[in-house]
DNA sequence: TGTACATCAGTGAACGCGCGTTCACTGATGTAC
DNA sequence: TGTACATCAGTGAACGCGCGTTCACTGATGTAC
């Protein structure tokens, strides 16, 4: 290993650990991270830090890539943690509950990247591509039932509110066709990811998704307070009823 | 009317003037409102508002307290816009879109309420009572059917993941029953509001106010920018989904 | 109706603190010949 | 292998700004007799 590899290495070093007390600080401050705060936690003078990152923004702009990036990690290991590949519910609850262990894990970072947005930054394009991991794993678990013949494009049409649904009541159900906006929406949402997802699937992961992150984000913000304590329970109850609803 | 009165009348004005200019800097500064600031657009020095309220924590409740009222007035609303009350699910339907406008049009006070808690700042209990009554228009639609009979005990049970679902085929669902933890959680939530509610039936209730939320949540926060644009036409059968499953 | 006093709103200065960022600098580490 | 130079990490002072909160104060408005 040469000479000029070692500084690399410190200096790799170095910006692990910024951002690791940054993350720290993220914990107890919120989104309102002082440098000279992480400055003075590394036994450094606050200017020290701008040798590895050009403005707070950038410090910032880095740590919500690694939160996408350890998000997907954790999304992705949970669904590969299921080895019957075939076994879409499983997957699609191992996938759910891989999520918000990570949030209940590191609450500071969802906040970061579903929380409020912090005034006056604006997230560079490049965070796109890592924060679509996460969904994709959603998404390849219906495009795999697809794909098997476990899924259809019926699978989803439980309910009334979409057209030709077999088990929906008369009484209930608008059974309005999709609009051509929604439908525009659907196929942006699939993107390369599966693109022969029919609509009502990806409508009915789409719910599942929302959920997903409304039950966390309502847990993390402690809209459950006093009311719901056995979260863990009732998430995995919701999930179910996801599950179901896409039809897995 | 007494001179004192008048006196008090001003005060009140004053008052409203405060929190009226401190809504305004939410929207442009986030959570982090600055006293200073807020004086200044009053044309007034910095120390003349603590006339009017004790410190900055105590101008952040009231504001959070009236965003409470304001959200709770909208969806008392709009489900009161319905004339026929037997009409659950238009009036469900009504209630969403009410509390998903108040949303769109003050989105710093949603995120007041909804979004990453501010650190280092503890609501006081006062808040509850207020943050009660949007639920509550959604619980009440609840109760209204089953005293009508239009709902029962079975009207949510059209998914497989609840006991005894009619309508799930045999290959989904885990029809395990609900835990005795999640029933005292459920019997929490229906409070004094609907005691005769249902498990079931308040189960699925909070799956649509979950679902409610979450799509205001993720559509604030931007994570359907260059998705779903269709937002509106989105949330309408996200919800009509919701009354679908709630058995509306 | 008029006067004496109490209440209240708003001022201006100050305290003590924190922040992001720039800049000239000192040493240490690495590179080229 | 040794020297001359370039690169880099970290320092310390400073700029210019913002903040919440306290306090003694001045006038104006209201109250009691």
């Amino acid at each position: 290993m040469s000479a000029g590899s070692i500084r690399a290495r410190v200096r790799a070093e170095m910006i692990a650990e910024i951002k690791t007390i940054a993350r720290r600080h993220l914990e107890t401050d919120g989104a309102n991270l002082s440098l000279r705060a992480v400055a003075r936690d590394m036994g450094m003078v606050s200017s020290a830090l701008y040798r590895y990152f050009a403005s707070r923004d950038d410090l910032l702009t880095a740590l919500i890539l690694d939160a996408y990036t350890a998000l997907g990690d954790a999304a992705e290991a949970a669904d590969a943690a299921v080895t019957d590949r075939s076994q879409l519910r499983a997957r699609w609850l191992a996938t759910a509950r891989g999520i918000r262990d990570w949030a209940l894990r590191t609450p500071a970072e969802y906040a970061l990247l579903f929380g409020t947005p912090v005034p006056g930054y604006a997230a560079p394009a490049g965070t796109i591509t890592a924060a679509v991991r996460t969904p994709a794993v959603l998404i390849r678990i219906l495009a795999d039932g697809l794909a098997t013949g476990a899924l259809t494009s019926q699978s989803a049409l439980r309910i009334g509110a979409l057209p030709g649904a077999p088990g929906a009541p008369a009484a209930a159900g608008t059974a309005a066709p999709l609009a051509g906006t929604v439908r525009a929406d659907l196929s942006r949402a699939r993107g390369g990811i599966a693109p022969d997802l029919p609509d009502e699937l990806m409508l009915a992961g789409i719910t599942g998704w929302v959920q997903l992150f409304g039950m966390i984000s309502f847990e993390l913000s402690g809209q459950f307070n006093n009311v719901i304590e056995a979260r863990t329970e009732f998430f995995g109850l919701q999930m179910e009823m996801m599950a179901d609803l896409i039809g897995l």
